[in-house]
DNA sequence: TATTGTTATACTCTATAACTATA
DNA sequence: TATAGTTATAGAGTATAACAATA
């Protein structure tokens, strides 16, 4: 029996199934967070920080997928637009972020549509088929985190 | 009752937790295509040609989820490392590609670490599990892409 | 005239290293 | 000395438009 990364094909591959699963429903937002002159990265990172906790570079970071210096130079650009603001923390070196409320309106005005599609996905996926599908992903992060990182000698370039 | 989206977090929102589980799976076959010079779409593309069938532009740009430009340039520096090579076709402006023997080699070569991280992902997250999670993720995309590219208003932005 | 692919452009993000300021 | 963040740098991909060659 073929391994399983062959198995299916290439279409069926584990890592081409998440590109294009991610690539088909980003392109549903992507319209909408484009009307509001956001990338996508900008769009996570207001997304990660409207519950309300100040949250950290390094934090956002981690949450929204991002490498630290970008995330620095993305802020930025959200900052010259008032969308966030820098909050006084007991580290001086930890720069706590957080939405004014400019920003604060800016996100619950494209998380109307936002949770709409998401509505309009559910509703022919399945309620709990995306949220076993959400768990799932969430699983297989997990497994792939607790694997060894170098397993696997590269055979000889010879 | 909450919209999916915001229901169990940001954490666990669908884009989040696409975007996790292809870092963290992604992360692992890193080394592997560093350590041959490829970038992860020079890699998908040499994946989509070990099939065997000569591929056009178009094509691949699809199947890798490429920008048809970045496709063309990509190609260009596998062709000057001859690790592909053009195929003459019956319409002169299709561009067919193939791997080169040497492509072959070196596709045979990194497929081998692939597979045995597959394996180990495999044996932990369970063989079914990870068969059904691509179907999964297969059906969200065909989903995704039936629905109506833009169902829902950007209220006023008054 | 439509299609296939390349080139051009401006922008963003990746990834790493070097640097600054604070703890 | 270690940590948090910024800045610098080189490289690659995104996205769109304009262009060339072929059908």
């Amino acid at each position: 029996m073929p391994p399983f990364s062959t198995m299916r094909g290439f279409e069926s591959s584990l890592p081409i199934a998440l590109l294009r699963a991610r690539q088909a429903t980003a392109h549903k937002f992507k319209p909408h967070t484009d009307a509001a002159g956001l990338t996508q990265p900008q769009w996570r990172v207001i997304r990660a920080l409207a519950a309300g906790e100040a949250l950290d570079v390094a934090t956002l970071a981690a949450r929204c997928v991002l490498m630290q210096p970008s995330v620095s130079r993305l802020l930025k650009g959200l900052q010259d637009r008032s969308i966030i603001e820098t909050v006084a923390g007991t580290d001086a070196r930890r720069r706590l972020l957080r939405l004014t409320d400019e920003g604060q309106r800016l996100f619950d005005r494209i998380a109307v549509i936002s949770e709409a599609v998401y509505r309009d996905i559910e509703a022919v996926y399945g309620r709990e088929d995306l949220a076993r599908l959400v768990e799932m992903l969430v699983r297989l992060r997990e497994v792939a985190e607790s694997l060894p990182d170098l397993p696997h000698e590269m055979p000889e370039l010879s």
